[in-house]
DNA sequence: GTAAGTGCAAACGTTTTGCAATGAA
DNA sequence: TTCATTGCAAAACGTTTGCACTTAC
């Protein structure tokens, strides 16, 4: 599936981030827990946009106890640290990423199969840019998502049907990118 | 507040719209209701970006009867025929912009006021396009948001500290409330 | 008269919250 | 011992739906 493209010449994201989070829980005084770290661990070995159903599967594959009220409390607390970033693909459900050692990046989005496909452009975001300052605005962070159909989806003909998003979906494989 | 950018040469866009609801009421066999006919026209000539509950409490003042069921419900339809395009900007809630008789557009949101400012780039979309075929994907639609403040809000001396988005704001310049 | 449309209330799916019990420091 | 954290269940949120009633055609 898509891979984190860390940043060369650092140190391995994982273990940035766990000391990112120790550190963040011990200057706001916060505990550290068994569940916090399991979502934590969980959450950002995974490397992937993840919902937060997801996540809270794959948590209670490891303690089934885990509640679904610590799983959005705890990635409320990665998001506030800087360690994950939210996202909202317009399918009602909040999505998170793992956000240390990674370049920002937009997303493709298949409708039909939910794909999610990132990339990086420079020059759309120079023109962003360049945009805000027209309108003196100060831009904090953006998104740019282009739905539609992804390769896969296309190469099996199909319609530009999307479906009713609910995850039963049995995903084409994942086409490699040209660069 | 934002000027909906009409296409030059054209015929008065709220009355193409008219139209348009008309012809596709007629089409699909269904049919004109006092409170379609109401929510369509507060809808069409408020020319803005409106939250279902912001249009609803607009047409309640002009019939208190109508519910949000059907608010909700006509908006759906002129989503259908065209005449609405809707967004999600991060804060829960769904809003819809007018759509005939104008170009496609992005959005710059002020974090703090929730002002929104519309913007064209031809450039952007050009770069865009590129890069889904870069990747053999299909684009439908697109979304590019900048979040961030805006210029009232920065001459106002706004630290960069997003609300919460409840909307219990105390606005700089114009303010569109709820609630 | 017949179907479509309405208002209402109840249901929905996701997320948040109050609270008593638990557990980390 | 203290106070943050947990799980649970209930509430909250925006939205959708089932249904009996109403209305446009």
């Amino acid at each position: 599936m898509t891979q984190a493209p860390s940043i060369p010449g650092q140190a391995d994201p994982l273990d940035v981030a766990r000391r990112t989070l120790a550190r963040y829980i011990a200057d706001k005084g916060l505990k550290s827990t068994r569940q916090r770290d399991l979502i934590a661990e969980t959450f950002l070995s995974q490397g992937e946009h993840l919902r937060v159903e997801q996540l809270l599967k794959l948590v209670r594959t490891l303690d089934s106890r885990v509640s679904a009220a610590t799983v959005y409390r705890t990635m409320k607390l990665l998001s506030e640290c800087g360690l994950a970033s939210q996202h909202h693909f317009g399918d009602g459900q909040t999505c998170y990423e793992p956000a240390v050692g990674r370049h920002h990046h937009d997303h493709l989005i298949c409708t039909r199969c939910h794909a999610i496909i990132e990339f990086e452009s420079d020059r759309i975001e120079a023109l962003q840019g360049t945009i805000a300052r027209r309108h003196g605005f100060l831009v904090t962070h953006h998104r740019l998502e282009l739905y539609g159909l992804c390769a896969a989806c296309l190469a099996s003909g199909a319609v530009a049907e999307p479906e009713k998003v609910k995850e039963k979906k049995p995903k084409p494989a994942e086409v490699p990118a040209r660069r």
